[in-house]
DNA sequence: CTAATTAGGTCAAAGGTCTA
DNA sequence: GTAGACCTTTGACCTAATTA
C-alpha cells in the first residue's frame, strides 16, 4: 500500500520506501539501523556467501549486514539523536578521487574490450594460450590501462614522466593480463586471459602451468571467497597503479596523496565489514609475487627461444632494445589499437642497458624516452 | 509484571504472554518451539486423555503437544532457526592472539640481541658493512625469529613442516636482516644491521649501497612518517610472518586465521586513525620488494666471488648445497647461539637444486630436510 | 499548506542461552 | 538429550521532521 510495488533490495520482501540509500524492508531498515547503532561486528558461520531472503534473512546476520552495505544502505544515513533529522542533502566527498570516478574509468574502458562477460560461458571453445598468447594478452591490456587512467583526473594532473612511469611500472600487475585481468576474468579453475585464452594449470608449457596454479590458489580464489565486489576492484586497482614507490618517479607525493584517498575508499566501500579491508589490502603482495613470476617466465621463455614475444611488449616489458621486426610488429599494434583514443607509439629503437631492474621493470627506460618526444605529450 | 495475571491455556502456570497464538507460560512455549523445530512424533503410554497441569505437564509430551494445539498453538508460527546471538564464544573462537602476546614475544627475544637501542646513539663509531656482515646479521636475527615464534601459541600449533616453512619464507622479510630489523634498527638517514654495521647509502659495494637506498626511501621514511608503535610494529611483524601463501604449506588455512587476527589486531592498535591502517598494510609490498632485493643482492655478490657467504646462511637462503667451509662455519653458528635456549642445528651437507624459485627461497628444503630429523623437533 | 518521504522509536512476540 | 527461567532480536506500526 505505501510501496509503489517495488522490493527490498535485501531480501526482497516487500519494500516500505528507501531507507538509509536502500529500498527496503522494515525488518532490514531496523536491522541495518540497530547493527550500526550497536557497531555489531558479526561473524559468518559458514563462507559468507548465504542466501539472504525473506525466509532466511535472520539466518546470518554477517551476510545480511553485507548486503544491506551492497545494496547501498550507508552508515552515515543512520543518525544518532533523535533531533538530527535535519541534513537529508546528498554529502560529496572532499577530494577528487572518488568512487564513482573509479568506476566510470572501469565502464568506459570496459567498452574497448572485444572481450565480454556475457560470451564467458563456453570454457571449451577456448584456445589453450601459449607465451605468446599470454603476452598479446598483456599487450592488449596494457593499451587499456593507459585508456582507464586518463579517465582519472588525479592522474590527468601529474607530470608527463610520472604518469609514463606509473603506467610502466604497474603493468605486469594491472596492463599485463598476468595478475589483475587475470583475477577478473578467471573462472574458479582456469585462468582466462584478456584475449580470451584459457591458461591450463597442466598444459604443455610447464612454467606458464605453474603460474596458473598460483594465480588460482593465491589470487582468484581468495578474491572468490570475499567475493569481492566491483566498487572494491576498482579502489584496489586504483591503490595498485598509484604506487609512490615507483621508480623513477619524479614526484612521489601526489602519487602518494592519490593512493591515500584510493586506500580510504576502499576503506568506506568494504563498509565496515570486520576485516574486510584487511584482507583485500593483503592480496597486494601476492599479486606482486605472481606478476614478478610472469615477468621471469616471460624472460625465460624469451632466452629459450619457446615464445616469439612481441617487439613492443619486449620493448616494454624485458627493457630489451627493439629487434629487426620491430617496425613491423609495431605498425600491427597501431593498427590493432585503431579504435582506441590514444595510442601507444613505436618505441623507438635504442639499448637501455641490461641492468636488472629489481621490480623487473626495465621498461621504463623506454617509456621515458618515448615521453619525451615533445608530440607523444598528447598521448597521455 | 509482563503477564496480566492471565494463565497458561495450556498447563495453567502463569503465562508470559501470547506464543504461537495461545497464551502460555515460557515452559509451553519452549517446548512447542522445539516439538515443531524437531518435528517430534510422540506417543501417549496411556489412553491420550492425560491431565496437563503445571505440576504433571512433563508427564506426557503427547497430550501436553495436543493440547497445545487445542489451545490455538499453530505451528507455522514457529519460524526458521535464526543467527546465534551469543558473544561469550567468540571470545574464545577469537583465538589465543592478542597484543600483549606479540609485544611479549617481542620483548623476550630482545633480550637475547646483543644490540640494544640505548648503545645506538655513536653512529660514526659502527663499522661499514660489507655483504659478509650484512649476511652475519642476517644468520643472526634468523636466530631470532625462531625464539620470536616459539612464543606465539598459535605458531606452536601448527604441523611442524609449515612451522619450518614459514620461518624460512618470512627469512628474507624478517629474519633477515634486510628489510623489518633494518627499519627498526636505522637512523633517519643510515641502515644499522641487527650487528651494529651501518649500510651506507653511498659505500664501497655499488649494490649494497642501492639498497640502502631503497631501505629509506621506500621503509624507513615511510615509517618514520607514520611513527609507527610499538604494538603497531608487532601486529606487522605477525602479519608478514604468518603467510598463507607460503610455498610448501600444508594446511594454510591455520596460518590465513592467524594472518587475519593479526590484521583485525592492527586495525584495533591503530586506533581509529583515518587511514592508518591502510598504510600500514601498504608498507608490506615494498618490503616484500627490498627483501627480494636483498636476496638477489646476495646471490650476485656470491657469483662475483665478492662475499664470503656464511655457510648456513648459504644453505638457508641460496639453496645451495654447504661448501667445504660448512662444518667449520656452522660449528661457529652453533657456538654464537649457546645462549639462546633452542639452536637451528647445522643443516646436512647436500645440493638441493639450483631451481630459480621465484619467491627467491629455496631454503625450503634445506629447513624441511632438517626438520625431517626426529630429534630437532623440539626446537620449533 | 498538504502530501510524500524517511528519519527515529516502541514493544509483543519471535528468537536464543544455559544451568540443572 | 530436555526443560524452562531469562535474555536478545525482530519487525509491524507509530510519530515527527523535512521537502516538493
Amino acid at each position: 500500500l505505501r510501496t509503489n510495488g517495488s522490493l527490498c533490495s535485501i531480501c526482497a520482501d516487500r519494500a516500505t520506501g528507501k531507507h538509509y540509500g536502500a529500498a527496503s524492508c522494515d525488518g532490514c531498515k531496523g536491522f541495518f539501523r540497530r547493527s550500526v547503532r550497536k557497531n555489531h561486528a558479526y561473524t559468518c558461520r559458514f563462507s559468507r556467501q548465504c542466501v539472504v531472503d525473506k525466509d532466511k534473512r535472520n539466518q546470518c546476520r554477517y551476510c545480511r549486514l553485507k548486503k544491506c552495505f551492497r545494496a547501498g544502505m550507508r552508515k552515515e544515513a543512520v543518525q544518532n539523536e533523535r533531533d538530527r533529522i535535519s541534513c537529508r542533502r546528498e554529502g560529496q566527498a572532499a577530494g577528487s578521487l572518488s568512487i564513482s570516478v573509479l568506476l566510470q574509468a572501469e565502464a568506459s574502458t570496459q567498452q574497448f574490450s572485444s572481450w565480454t562477460p556475457a560470451a564467458h560461458s563456453d570454457i571449451t571453445a577456448k584456445k589453450i594460450a601459449l607465451v605468446g598468447d599470454v603476452c598479446e594478452s598483456m599487450k592488449q591490456q596494457l593499451l587499456l590501462l593507459v585508456e582507464w587512467a586518463k579517465r582519472i583526473p588525479d592522474f590527468c594532473e601529474l607530470p608527463v614522466d610520472d604518469r609514463v612511469c606509473l603506467v610502466i611500472d604497474s603493468a605486469p600487475h594491472l596492463g599485463g593480463g598476468s595478475a589483475y585481468s587475470l583475477c577478473w576474468n578467471s573462472h574458479d579453475d582456469l585462468p582466462v586471459t584478456g584475449n580470451d585464452f584459457v591458461i591450463p594449470v597442466s598444459g604443455p608449457e610447464l612454467e606458464v602451468s605453474k603460474v596458473a596454479a598460483r594465480i588460482l590458489e593465491e589470487l582468484v580464489r581468495p578474491l572468490r571467497e570475499l567475493d569481492i565486489t566491483d566498487s572494491e576492484f576498482a579502489c584496489l586497482k586504483a591503490i595498485i597503479f598509484f604506487a609512490p614507490d615507483c621508480p623513477g618517479l619524479e614526484s612521489p607525493q601526489p602519487v602518494r596523496r592519490v593512493r591515500f584517498q584510493a586506500q580510504v575508499l576502499l576503506d568506506e566501500a568494504t563498509c565496515e565489514q570486520r576485516g574486510r579491508f584487511g584482507e583485500l589490502l593483503l592480496m597486494l603482495p601476492p599479486l606482486q609475487s605472481v606478476a614478478w613470476q610472469m615477468v621471469e617466465q616471460l624472460q625465460l621463455a624469451r632466452l629459450l627461444g619457446e615464445a616469439s614475444v612481441d617487439s613492443l611488449l619486449q620493448e616494454m616489458l624485458l627493457g630489451e632494445g627493439a629487434s629487426a621486426a620491430a617496425t613491423a610488429s609495431t605498425a600491427a599494434a597501431t593498427r590493432a589499437s585503431d579504435n582506441f583514443t590514444s595510442v601507444i607509439l613505436p618505441v623507438p629503437t635504442g639499448k637501455f642497458g641490461s641492468i636488472y631492474h629489481f621490480n623487473m621493470l626495465n621498461l621504463r627506460g623506454a617509456f621515458l624516452k618515448f615521453s619525451r618526444q615533445a608530440d607523444s605529450e598528447q598521448y597521455f
